[in-house]
DNA sequence: TTGTAAGCGTTATCAT
DNA sequence: ATGATAACGCTTACAA
């Protein structure tokens, strides 16, 4: 039969060849067996060492079933809220020696389940899920599910029963934003909203709708609008904003982007910020602090943390320290940053 | 012996036992091979799809020593240059069907070399790697020559000999950027680079030269310094630079972030930008032009075609296109982009 | 303390 | 056109 593999990287059956004892006394001294005996040990050992014997891992992983590698499918990495998950993500996955494997959809949904395809293909231990703004469609969750690979949504958490997630709830987040604006006068607040099948979306709208409950205010349904978080997109809903009878004098952007292309457009219609109107937005990107006009406060997501918690929750059903069907939704709370 | 595996997926010998077939039979049908009859063929195929079959990818990683992996290691997936550069390495390796296991060192010696070992322990076949900005140290990179694990190296490449690589020559982009100032009547033009055995930093300052010297003027060394690429690196070399006998008008910065906090630093010193000073960079980030004083202009140093070619490059290599041994250097040409 | 052998899922060689 | 079987590298139950 023909040879393969042909990698020259030395084997424990070679060790065991040269040393004239059995694989398995050398795979048991590699070990650290205690049934082995001292000299064994030693020899097997460094002789490993001056081959530099390095163990197959593909072998193991197959062998074990198990690949101690977590798939993480998110939508953009460019995006600064996602790299920083990654790292959180990375971090830890690293520290309990497990590698990652990533997919970007791009927010496209049937690239989406491509990767997802490919991951299971590639029998990834577990996935760690932030979904595209688009996707509606979730049988390609379903199929992980069926083929016993867990999945702990983060961020971008589909509104479907029976799933693990690690989320941050903007409705304090965004109760603290809208209450701020009041306190300093804003009487008119306007919202561009995300896609509505966003949970995200939807506790922004019950943030919103809270503190203006909380100051006794009427809620006009014209003043949140959803966007599809493009630069056009968000210029229609200033445009609509603008548009109002009431003038609107500021408003809260789905993130910052988002926020700058406002700024934008609020810029060419000769609108002075923080003058004619201000925004308030939520915390995806450090770099909004070097931008001519960031906006006034920002609600603050905690995008590494959430992918650390994320990343420990799947562990630990990774470790079985959890029923596989005992559903964790893990809440983490937002918090306003004011920016002097 | 315990059952290891309980995966309950099933295999070829699954399908084998209640079709009364071998398992090579199922192995070539699913395979559609030509020696297989048609009818066995389908009646494999067919309760294949009932069964939900799918093959075991680490069976086959194992089987024959290759895992169609490649590992990414990179300093910092929040730097907008590394994001884009990993979309184009993504996109191509999933459009060949490879898939992408990702590390970032944080540009931390000690953690790349921990990076790389975990790779190579995984058997990726190939690595790209932008080595981090203190690394030193080749070692890590010599253990997976030995262990012939191909790597290609981009945007930040070690001076080393017999590599490959893929990078984008920032002289000719350089020359064209203090052109560019020259022409606007700058005299005293600055340069903050970066650390001295990068070679992008050889490049920058060997452009910085060769236009000065196109327009006969003579080069004063105090005019560029070597700073860290911190914001308080930078803010020295600032000082620095604006401490100088003759008055820097102009100052050329190793990219975007570094600008952005030179921008921050002469703000403090009461200097009015674009007048009293001008700043060129090399276009790491989108988002400069969002921020209040994007520099004039900048290098592009398109990082999403390096990583694709970057990847192609290895690619070429794995598919034994090339001679493990026939060193590749993919050299593209950097240009400047005016900020209107 | 050490050896033997089965088994993980797949592919490929050699028979039939 | 199909089957039997070895081999990939490793772990582990069981035997000695």
């Amino acid at each position: 039969m023909r040879k393969v593999v042909s990698s020259g990287q030395p084997t424990i059956k070679e060790i065991a060849k040269r040393l004239n004892i059995s694989v398995s006394t050398v795979s048991r001294a590699l070990h650290d067996h205690h049934s082995i005996g001292l000299r064994t040990k030693a020899r097997v050992q460094q002789l490993a060492a001056e081959l530099g014997y390095e163990r197959n891992q593909t072998a193991i992983f197959f062998q074990q079933g198990k690949t101690f590698t977590i798939g993480i499918l998110l939508p953009e990495l460019s995006e600064a809220f996602f790299s920083s998950a990654i790292s959180g993500i990375e971090d830890t996955a690293y520290s309990n020696n497990y590698t990652v494997l990533l997919g970007q959809s791009h927010d496209d949904e049937a690239r989406e389940k491509q990767i997802i395809q490919s991951m299971k293909q590639h029998r990834v231990d577990g996935c760690i899920v932030s979904i595209g703004k688009n996707t509606r469609n979730y049988e390609h969750f379903e199929m992980l599910r069926q083929a016993k690979i867990p999945v702990v949504f983060f961020d971008r958490i589909p509104d479907l029963p029976n799933i693990h997630s690690v989320s941050c709830n903007l409705e304090s987040g965004t109760v603290q934003a809208v209450d701020f604006l009041l306190k300093k006068g804003h009487r008119v607040i306007g919202m561009i909203n995300g896609p509505e099948q966003l949970v995200a979306s939807k506790e922004r709208a019950a943030g919103y709708m809270r503190a203006l409950h909380k100051h006794r205010l009427k809620y006009d349904p014209e003043l949140i609008v959803s966007a599809d978080l493009t630069a056009a997109g968000t210029a229609e809903a200033m445009k609509q904003l603008l548009s109002l009878k009431r003038k609107v004098t500021a408003v809260v952007t789905f993130n910052d982007y988002v926020a700058m292309d406002a700024v934008q457009y609020a810029l060419k219609q000769k609108l002075e910020i923080n003058k004619d109107i201000t925004f308030v937005s939520y915390a995806n990107t450090p770099v909004s602090s070097y931008t001519a006009y960031p906006p006034a406060a920002s609600v603050e997501q905690f995008p590494y943390e959430q992918g650390q918690a994320a990343t420990n929750m799947l562990l630990s059903i990774l470790n079985g320290d959890h029923d596989f069907n005992d559903y964790q939704q893990l809440i983490m709370e937002s918090q306003l940053v004011l920016h002097t």
